[in-house]
DNA sequence: GAGTAGAATTAGAATAATTCCAATTTCTGC
DNA sequence: GCAGAAATTGGAATTATTCTAATTCTACTC
C-alpha cells in the first residue's frame, strides 16, 4: 500500500473515497489533492485558486471546512508562522518549517537522527503535549 | 544594575527613559510596566485594559505601536500559539511557551542544560537564524 | 523661553483571515 | 425512492491588527 506521503501528484481521482474514517467527498478529495499535488505549501487562498481550476464551483467556505476535517483526521497539518495566514502541509513526519526570509518560500525541516524534542525540554512529569510546533525564519548562507 | 529580566513590580515611573536605544515614552513605560508587573502573558487588549487603570487616555493603536516598538528594540518578544491572538512576554532567556489546555494559560519552559535547538535540526550549512518560536500545547498529567 | 522639525499618540476607518449562518444540495442507509 | 444526516455554498459577521490623517509632544536651536 502506497503511504500518502509518498504519493506525488494523485488525481483527486486516484484518492480513495474514505481516508483515515473520513469520508472523501468531492470537494474534500479536490483539496487533498491540490495539497498533495504541490507541497509548497499554500494558504488557503492558494488552495482555493487551484482548487478552482478543475472545480469552479467550490467555495472558500468549503476549502476552510476541508481543510479543517482534514487537519482533525491527522491528513493535513496546518503551518503557522509568525502572524501570517496559516499554510497546509502534507508531510506527516516528525518535522519543522523555515521560511526563507529573502523569497518566502517555506521549506521543511527534520531533526538529525535519533533527536526528540519532548527530551530537550524541561517540562514537569507527566506533562501530556497534544501539539507541538517549531517555526523558524532566516536566510541561507550569503 | 538590575535587569529588566528580575525586576518584578516596576511602576511605570521606576522605568528609566530610554532603553536599548528606545526612548521610553509615558505610554511605553506603561505598557511595559504592565508587562513587566503581571508575566502572564498578557494579549494586546489584555494590555490596553490594564494600562487604561493608570493611563485612561491610552489607545489601542497606542499599545500596539509601544508593543511593536518593545519588540523591535529586543525588550519584549511576542508570543504566537497557533491562530490565537498574539501574546507579549518579557522573559528574554532562551525558552518556548507551553498552552495548558484546561486552562489555557501559558507556561515558560526551558531546554534541559546544554541544549541548542539549532544543533538539532538539520540545516544547510551557513544557515541564519533570525528568528525561532516553539510552541506546545497539552496538559500537565491526569 | 519661543519656534520648529520630527516623533509619538490618538480615534476611527480599513483590512484581511477566518468563522458563522441559514438555505440548499448531496449522500447514506433503509 | 425516501428520510435524515452531513456537506456545500454565498454572503454576512467577526476579530485581530494595521493604516490614516490630525493632533500633541519632545528635543533642539536660537
Amino acid at each position: 500500500m502506497i503511504s500518502l506521503a509518498q504519493q506525488n501528484n494523485p488525481a483527486p481521482e486516484d484518492l480513495p473515497s474514505e481516508l483515515s474514517g473520513l469520508r472523501l467527498t468531492k470537494q474534500r478529495r479536490e483539496v487533498l489533492s491540490v495539497i498533495l499535488s504541490e507541497r509548497d505549501h499554500p494558504t488557503a487562498n492558494d488552495v482555493y485558486s487551484r482548487a478552482q481550476k478543475r472545480m469552479p464551483t467550490i467555495s472558500l467556505a468549503t476549502v476552510y471546512n476541508c481543510l479543517e476535517a482534514l487537519i482533525s483526521h491527522g491528513i493535513v497539518r496546518q503551518v503557522n508562522i509568525e502572524r501570517e495566514s496559516s499554510r497546509y502541509c502534507p508531510n506527516l513526519a516528525d518535522h519543522c518549517h523555515f521560511q526563507d526570509v529573502s523569497t518566502g518560500k517555506i521549506h521543511d525541516v527534520v531533526f538529525k537522527k535519533g533527536v526528540k524534542l519532548e527530551d530537550l525540554l524541561d517540562l514537569p512529569q507527566g506533562t501530556e503535549i497534544s501539539h507541538l510546533e517549531i517555526s523558524l525564519k532566516g536566510s541561507f548562507g550569503q
